[in-house]
Order: structure tokens, then C-alpha cells, then sequence
DNA sequence: GAGTGGTCTAGACCACGTA
DNA sequence: ACGTGGTCTAGACCACTCG
């Protein structure tokens, strides 16, 4: 005999083998929270304890008076390289709008240009003093009308007023080609991405469920000088992206 | 007013704007449960509904016996780069060992070999027919004493069988060179990162806490004809690690 | 209206850490 | 010994969904 720890514990490992061996397939109704209270024999304060165990390993979600189910997850592709071109795809969209189009989906997006002052991480990465303010271009990326990703370019004011950059619609050739214009070209990029849990915020924008990390891809990106002139953060839900890209032919004798 | 809900999102949001405010630094000794009750004039069990919440965003852990604490994180940033280098920066430790000793840290690594069937999403990425075996390489490395992340090497066993990669010691000129004598040299590689929830196993080979989810990083390794001849799956803590990588002077008349 | 999950209570017993 | 969190119970009322 395996050791059994407390009763919720036992009941939530029995859901998860059901789980991962096929016999509750993503999309599956669970039983009843009553159900399971009879079949092993404890209180609906133990099944909850239970089933709130797997909502937070993102296995299962609850929809209000309709039951437990198993969750699906559906991934799409996230190319880093690609978030950073010159140019893009076309001259109505980015590229995660063509390569979503290009799948099959029906991609959308909603832009909002604001002047904030900047999360500290944020203001700290263009080099910004306490309290100086930048434009922020706030995106959130759909699929099939469902919130995929969000995607926030923020540019310090001092370099882009005026611009193009400050208007809230598509920028058809990109808003590095809009620095670039302003004498600001992108030379190289940070590339950083964080994995924690959401904030409430982000599950309200997203529409995440429990049991959903994050990742946060930030890019700075900076002059030839050295100069930042833009982060961009996009929060990715876990269960909807691999983050991928390649690489070619390692040589030795660099590094 | 706001819009209250129900009363353990009142107390969490509470205790969140505490953290995020810094009134509860990193560390700090949360008031004991029953405290707590009195404070929002609740019953226990809706104060740990509360502290449940918070620990499952990764904002708190309680220890059993001492009460509760707002965590600290400590992230080392992770270069996916370095992790598919032909040669590795000393002969006695690879890339990450020898990067976290230049920052101080004291880094130990478990080494274990063992020959299996792997499972299904590295048999496919390997191209192994159903239930070929491969030989997996795993390791944990660990920082100060504490568990940081996993690494699991796997090679299919009819490449490698009888030669050096078999030995559970460190290999000192790198599994990669060793692949390359036996006549398959990694000519170039497809990474992935996927972000979730942790399973139980992986909690337990990392000590990891509610609410801290990981990133799976992938790396296929291909020969020059395409033919894979490892897989790497890299198992980092969330809030351990930052993923890092710099881009240089992207060209316009790439794809 | 019947069934489902969402919230909340009051109380109990246990294991653990600290003094 | 005492205070802490960990587990569990039995029961209640509510909001939501569906037939």
C-alpha cells in the first residue's frame, strides 16, 4: 500500500490518474461534488478541498450551476524573434495577426494609447527619471473573440510626441519604422521572460481561469548608442502558447 | 464604493494591497488565522479561503507550526543558449554550474542514469517507435544546498549504448561532444518553452511551493541529415528564474 | 423546481514548532 | 503547554443553469 495522507489528497491523486489516463478526457463532466462526497465517503467541504487542489494545477475548471469539468487545452505557436521585425508581414497587420490569419482564425485586436508614468520595471529598463512619463500602446489580441495575449509597447514621451505612434489605430509599417523615421533605430533587444501566476488584473483582461501561469516577455529595445527607446511586455496564459524558435549550427570557437 | 464580492476576496485583496505596498515585505510573519477573524469579523474557514488564494497567486506560503509568510523570491537568470554549447566552460563543470559559482552561489548536481521509455512527447520528438528505449541522463541541480532546477538529458539507446554517456558521473567535455565522436554532431536545434502548473512529482523533486509554476524548456537536437539525437527537457521553477537572450541588429531582407 | 457550484458558519481534533 | 496551521464535519443559504 501507497501512503495515503489526508483524505483530500487521496480523492484529488484518484481524479488526476482518471484524468491522465483518458478516463476523463478534456471536456469531461465530472460528477457532482455530492456525487464524489458519497462514492468516498466525506463531507463536501473534503471534495471541494480536493477539486480546488486540481483547479490550481489548471486540470479542471467549475462553471456556475453546471458542474466540474476537465479543461482543454488549445496552443498556439509564439515566435519571440518575430515580435521584434522592422518590417512587418503585411500592411494591415503584425505578424501575430498574419500568422494567426494564416491558421485559420479569426484574429482581432484592440489598441489604447494612454500617457502613464510607468511601472517601476518598466521605467527603469527605458532609463526613465522618477515620475517621467511615457506612451503606452495597450493591446489585447483575440482569437475567435476570445482575449489571447496582450501586448503593451511603451516609448518615452520625449521621443515619440506627436508621432503616429501616439494614435490609437494599427501602424501598417510598424512602430519600429516609425522610430527609425524619428532617428531612434532599433539596433538590439533584451530579450527577458518571466513565469509566475497571473494578477487579478491580468485574469480579468485575459480571462484566465485558476490554475493559469503567465509568461512575461519583455523586450527592450535599444540604439546602436545604446539608448533604450522601447519596452514591450506581452502576458502570454500558459495553457494557450508554446513559446518556440530555432537554432542553426552551434561553431565552437565562439564564447 | 467598489463592488465588495464575496467577503475572502475583501480580506485577500486586503492583504494583497499590504504586499504590494510593501506594509508586508518579503518575509514578513502574517497575523495568525484566528487574528485575522477577528479583524474582518469572519469564521476561520473564510480567512483560509482568503490566505489560500494568495498563496495560490505565489504571494504567500505558510509554514506548518510558525503561521504565515509573504515570500521572497530570488530569480538567477537562465541563458537557453548556454544550455546547447559544444563545449562546456571548464572541464569539470558545465555551463550552468560554472555561471552560478562565478556569482558566489555554491552549486551541486545530482547525476543518475537510467535506461527507459520515455515519455510520449519526448518518444515523438526523439522519432522512437512505441516503447523504444532511450537512455535518460537526469539531473538536479541545486544551489546552496536547495534544489534550483532539473535537467533530464535523453538519447535514444541505440546511439549511445556501451559509450561514456551511460556513466552516471559528469561527463567533462560535454554530452554534446560525446554524441559528436560517436558520429552525430547537433548541427541544430528546436527549443520550446511551455509554461504550467507543476505536476506532484515535480513538486516534490524540487520543493516547490503552491502557486509556483514552472517552465519547460525543450531542446531537440538535430544531425545535419535531421535525424534527432537528443532531447533536453528542463524543468525551471518560476520563481527562480528569468529566461534571457539578446537579439543583435535585426535584418530587413530576412524572411 | 431541481440540481449545480459558491459562500459561510461553529466547532472539533490533529500534527507541528517553539519556548 | 501553548499557539500555529492542517484536516474534517454537518448544515445552511445563495446564485446560477437547465429543463
Amino acid at each position: 500500500m501507497a501512503a495515503m495522507g489526508p483524505r483530500h489528497r487521496v480523492i484529488s491523486d484518484a481524479i488526476r490518474a482518471e484524468i491522465s489516463h483518458g478516463d476523463l478526457p478534456p471536456g469531461a463532466h465530472l460528477p457532482s461534488e455530492a456525487e464524489l462526497g458519497e462514492r468516498f465517503a466525506v463531507s463536501r467541504t473534503t471534495v471541494r478541498a480536493a477539486l480546488m487542489s486540481l483547479a490550481n494545477e489548471g486540470l479542471i475548471a467549475s462553471e456556475s450551476g453546471r458542474g466540474w469539468f476537465v479543461r482543454e487545452r488549445q496552443q498556439l505557436v509564439y515566435r519571440p524573434q518575430e515580435e521584434f521585425r522592422p518590417v512587418p508581414a503585411s500592411a494591415e497587420m503584425d505578424h501575430f495577426m498574419a500568422a494567426r490569419t494564416a491558421e485559420g482564425r479569426q484574429p482581432s485586436q484592440t489598441i489604447e494609447v494612454a500617457i502613464v508614468t510607468p511601472p517601476e520595471p518598466v521605467a527603469r529598463r527605458l532609463g526613465l527619471q522618477e515620475g517621467e512619463p511615457a506612451v503606452v500602446r495597450r493591446r489585447v489580441r483575440s482569437l475567435d473573440g476570445e482575449p489571447w495575449n496582450t501586448n503593451d509597447s511603451y516609448f518615452p514621451l520625449s521621443l515619440v510626441d506627436g508621432s503616429e505612434i501616439m494614435t490609437p489605430v494599427d501602424i501598417a509599417r510598424g512602430a519600429s519604422q516609425v522610430l527609425a523615421e524619428l532617428g531612434y533605430y532599433q539596433d538590439r533587444a533584451l530579450d527577458e521572460v518571466h513565469i509566475r501566476m497571473p494578477t487579478p488584473d491580468e485574469m480579468r483582461r485575459l480571462a484566465l481561469g485558476p490554475g493559469t501561469p503567465v509568461a512575461i516577455h519583455v523586450v527592450t529595445g535599444y540604439t546602436e548608442s545604446g539608448q533604450p527607446v522601447r519596452v514591450v511586455v506581452n502576458v502570454l496564459p500558459g495553457d494557450r502558447h508554446v513559446i518556440a524558435w530555432e537554432r542553426q549550427r552551434p561553431r565552437p570557437e565562439q564564447g
